[in-house]
RNA sequence: GGUUCCGUAGCCAAGUGGUAAGGCAAUAGACUGCAACUCUGUGAUCACCAGUUCAAAUCUGGUCGGAACCUCCA
């Protein structure tokens, strides 16, 4: 498997720490709303990444959190009137049912803050007690002087970064870069620490928990969008150095971000789509389709005509391999275990190859052809066909795309045959009326 | 100002040194009782300029155009 890693920005081969397993964790969402469809990508782009490293044979051990103490979770409840803890559970709850509906794998932990709290403060003691953190009144920062190369991630200076530093009110600083581990604070939920009662930073929470879920220091893969880059993957990376030595992670991989009609999403354009309204509208084999369909990297425009396109794509794709059940059925070829290699391999070697998704649409599309012309012959090769629905088969459930399976009951067989019939007697109206039939049961 | 990325046919989108995958749309055919499905054929010299090379969309320099990030947005 190939990734581009942001890292070294390059395309890397994957070097496990752990023969055939793959420790992988994604940056989940602050829970404060609804999931939109910039926070529908990572979840369809990792989970394709899972997918696509099973397929290969790792065993793929993957976590992803929920941030449940923030700023905006305070506000919201403050709004509504709830606590935070009624807002976050609403959306964990909402972001979940999107993450099942987009038919990804469920992570095998997702943590939260508010269940990770004293290991957190006991990591924050961590970078105070060695240096690399200092409390002022209640606060506690980093001490961003503390690591040597800040800044390797997003190949920045942290000279430059100073330059485009925002004006910080906070003149508690040492450096207007230190950011935040802990927060003296006097309203919303809050916890007691030995510096104050308070709340912590966002960067924290994931240096924590990756220790804690893997119960190690450093992990292959971290994942997350291209805005996490910088400052929070830096974050963690500066955290983690000063902490224990590691970058957390081996590989770093970002996806790309969603344009609406060209345009960033947000909420001062009045873009913002909810995932679970799309998921509604186009359905999640689409969404998924269709965000596959560009690389995962590469910014990501969705408009109707892309969705339009995605939509016959996959229509065409689920239509055909439908009729190759079906036939396979009727001709009652015989059953082959093997996959079709020619389509599969080059499937495949699209997938493993950081993650091309156009190309391996490309193999999809092969496939399909492939399945039509077979079925088309006089003289169908009965395994070729059953292999390359196989193949077929396989390649749709590493992308997440769900089918159904078919298979035809005595009633089916023999509606069929009678539609033929009918036909061969030039009797229209009943092959009309059988053919209606079998396409009310979704047979045609 | 700094960092990163991009500009390939009407649209979407691969390809990063050896003479442009794939899809959608369009168009011409084939199949078919009609329809749907399906199959076959048809299209680009890769933003622009200069250079390196036997050879460049692919490397180097420059120009023009676009995007993201630079303290909490996936």
């Amino acid at each position: 498997m190939k990734l581009f890693n942001s890292m070294h920005n390059e395309i890397e081969k994957i070097k496990p720490l752990k023969e055939n397993e793959i420790s992988m964790y994604v940056c989940g969402p602050t829970v404060y709303n609804d999931a939109h469809i910039g926070n529908a990508r990572p979840i369809i782009v990792f989970d394709t990444l899972k997918k696509t490293l099973e397929e290969l044979g790792y065993k793929v051990h993957f976590v992803s959190n929920y941030t449940d103490v923030d700023d905006k979770i305070i506000r919201k409840a403050k709004e509504l009137q709830e606590s935070e803890k009624a807002v976050s559970e609403r959306y964990i709850e909402a972001y979940q049912e999107v993450r099942m509906r987009l038919n990804a794998d469920m992570p095998d932990a997702c943590p939260k803050v508010t269940e990770t709290m004293d290991d957190i403060i006991a990591f924050i003691e961590l970078l105070v007690k060695n240096g690399s953190a200092y409390a002022v009144d209640g606060d506690v920062f980093f001490r961003i002087s503390n690591v040597s190369d800040y800044g390797c991630l997003s190949n920045q200076q942290i000279a430059d970064l100073q330059v485009g530093a925002r004006i910080d009110e906070n003149t508690k600083k040492e450096n207007p870069l230190d950011f935040t581990l802990w927060k003296k604070t006097e309203e919303g939920i809050k916890w007691d620490s030995p510096w104050s009662v308070g709340r912590p930073g966002w960067h924290t929470e994931c240096v924590v928990m990756i220790n804690r879920e893997f119960q190690k220091h450093l992990i292959d893969i971290h994942g997350g969008g291209m805005d996490l880059k910088f400052p929070h993957h830096e974050n963690e990376i500066a955290q983690s150095k000063t902490a224990y030595g590691t970058a957390i992670a081996n590989y770093w991989v970002h996806n790309g971000m969603v344009n609406i009609d060209g345009e960033k999403m947000s909420k001062s354009l009045g873009n913002v789509v909810w995932a679970k309204d799309m998921i509604e509208k186009i359905g999640a084999n689409t969404m998924r389709w269709m965000m596959l369909s560009a690389h995962y990297r590469a910014p990501l425009n969705i408009n109707e005509e892309s969705v339009e396109t995605a939509q016959k794509e996959l229509t065409k794709t689920l239509n055909t391999l439908k009729q190759a059940m079906i036939f396979s059925e009727r001709k009652q070829l015989s059953v082959v275990q093997d996959v079709n290699d020619d389509v599969y391999v080059s499937f495949l070697e699209a997938m493993r190859n950081d993650l091309n998704t156009p190309n391996a649409f490309a193999a999809v599309f092969e496939t399909c052809k492939r399945l039509n012309q077979a079925m088309r012959q006089k003289a169908f090769d009965g395994a070729e066909i059953n292999s390359l629905i196989n193949a077929l088969k396989r390649m749709l459930h590493v992308l997440g795309i769900a089918y159904e399976e078919i298979t035809l009951s005595e009633a089916d067989h023999q509606l069929f045959a009678a539609w033929e019939d009918a036909k061969a007697q030039r009797d229209f109206a009943k092959a009309d009326e059988y053919r209606n039939e079998l396409t009310q049961r979704g047979l045609l």
